[in-house]
DNA sequence: CTCCTCCAAAGATCTGATGAATTCACGGGT
DNA sequence: ACCCGTGAATTCATCAGATCTTTGGAGGAG
């Protein structure tokens, strides 16, 4: 159903969109691979059909979505269409979503990161954990501070669980993983803000998990890290409640823990 | 006014890349909303400072993204910025992954998939439990084929998932599930045709995690679909060791450092 | 009041020209 | 023989003007 092969459709698809598909064809036929240049500007054109304001507008939009590169005076490439790449502009798609659908984002975190950090706890290098603790101890310095710098804590909260999830070994999680925590940064802002406690709990959340990663042991640091995110999701649902008096929904909390017993302590939340 | 305001910077950023930037900018500052209008090309390419060849790169850019929506002879709006129109385009991406990559996006759905069933579980309507009823029974019909319709087959698997994504009530879920389902289609292809009996137990596996669901039960739906879903990896991961034996890429399999501005050293694995 | 026709607005496309950055070869110097 | 600076050629980036197509609404006919 989605093979749209209409030969003679006509004015439905616009030249830019005729590009993208033909450049995108060319790269699934495997005539282009990663690396591969594409012929010049010109040349593209004629084949596909299109002059050359549609046909930079097709490939500009390539090279938004990480599928090309463009270098000035060199040529048109494809980019290695790894995973990481392909996968940032997910991070502006997320950026834009509506504050209602941030907990539908926080839902999808809360899947993925235990299993990254489960994951990661098998297979974390030792240079991995060194940084992780090099991360945490930055973040314990600047709680000492009287005035708390919430930017750096952002940084630091940042920089921990994408290390986590490139540690994980699998690139479309992290890259998955990657676009989220860069949305909900403005939501753990907010919570520092309002609660400064919180700052300290998150710390010591981080500091669970990354005892667990030390330990290899997957099953600890998927709980750590799942207590971690619930905590962010009910905290950025219960202030959605309050900013935001038309709650569309509000997930349900209905739903079990994947097999473990979520009854661990260090929960100290609310 | 000027959004062009880095002197230093230079040439870093396209015309292209400050019109996308702008835009978003203005969605995000709250000056344009779901369904507003844009100013016209030209009036937008005087704001910005671009001429009106790259900003209409930057405007398809951001149509391709689902971000915005052109109408010729009506103007420029923002669309509803809903995640199943934002996370459109990660279907294309999913598509254009190295076959190596298969398996990592088969990991995202093996954790994102019985999530959502379980979801589903609880909240399915009725008419999506016919629905879902129709289509394994469209399925079933075909199995009586001495031939097997392999596309018909494909679809099947494809609407039953989409609709239990739909159904577990997070657009994000559904969205990164269906783009992730897409991918993988061609995968369940083969494993048509090379193993006709997996024809039918994938029809068996469907039916299990139907009878999960119309039963409300979420642990059961979870487990079912989580089998289902592991079947299908553990297959691709067999049959690319034979069909793809030797990996196309020439660098690093490690995740490349990504483009964190914070200059901390990140993890580097040689 | 309804329907049809016509026109202005706005995006879509084409064409030509100019600027900027990179690459590569050439030639001179060491 | 090797290294390095310099320039032309190539290619993308941008700008500007003109024309076509589609849309939506105004205004008149029935």
């Amino acid at each position: 159903m989605t093979s749209e092969n209409t030969p003679e459709a006509g004015p439905a698809r616009s030249r830019a969109q005729v590009v993208i598909d033909g450049i995108r064809q060319m790269i699934t036929s495997g005539e282009l691979v990663a690396g591969s240049r594409l012929p010049v500007e010109r040349e593209l054109g004629t084949r596909l059909g299109v002059s050359r304001g549609p046909l930079r507008e097709g490939v500009r939009a390539l090279v938004i979505l990480g599928i090309l590169e463009t270098r000035q005076g060199d040529g048109t490439y494809v980019t290695s269409l790894e995973p990481g790449r392909l996968f940032e502009p997910l991070g502006m798609l997320a950026e834009l979503q509506s504050p209602e659908n941030n907990v539908h984002l926080l839902g999808v975190r809360r899947v993925l990161e235990p299993e990254a950090a489960a994951h990661a706890a098998l297979r974390i290098s030792d240079d991995d954990l060194a940084e992780a603790a090099r991360i945490l101890d930055r973040g314990e310095s600047l709680l000492t501070d009287e005035r708390i710098d919430l930017e750096a804590t952002i940084d630091v909260d940042t920089d921990f669980h994408r290390l986590i999830a490139n540690a994980s070994g699998n690139p479309a999680f992290a890259a998955i993983i990657d676009a989220l925590v860069s949305r909900t940064a403005r939501a753990r802002l907010w919570r520092a803000i309002h609660q400064h406690d919180a700052v300290h709990s998150t710390q010591q959340e981080h500091r669970a998990i990354l005892t667990a990663l030390a330990a290899h042991d997957p099953d600890r640091a998927r709980i750590r890290m799942m207590v971690h995110v619930l905590g962010v999701e009910e905290y950025t649902a219960a202030h959605l409640d309050e900013s935001a008096p038309e709650i569309v929904d509000g997930g349900e909390p209905g739903i079990a823990g994947r097999g473990v017993a979520g009854g661990l302590g260090q929960a100290q939340e609310a």
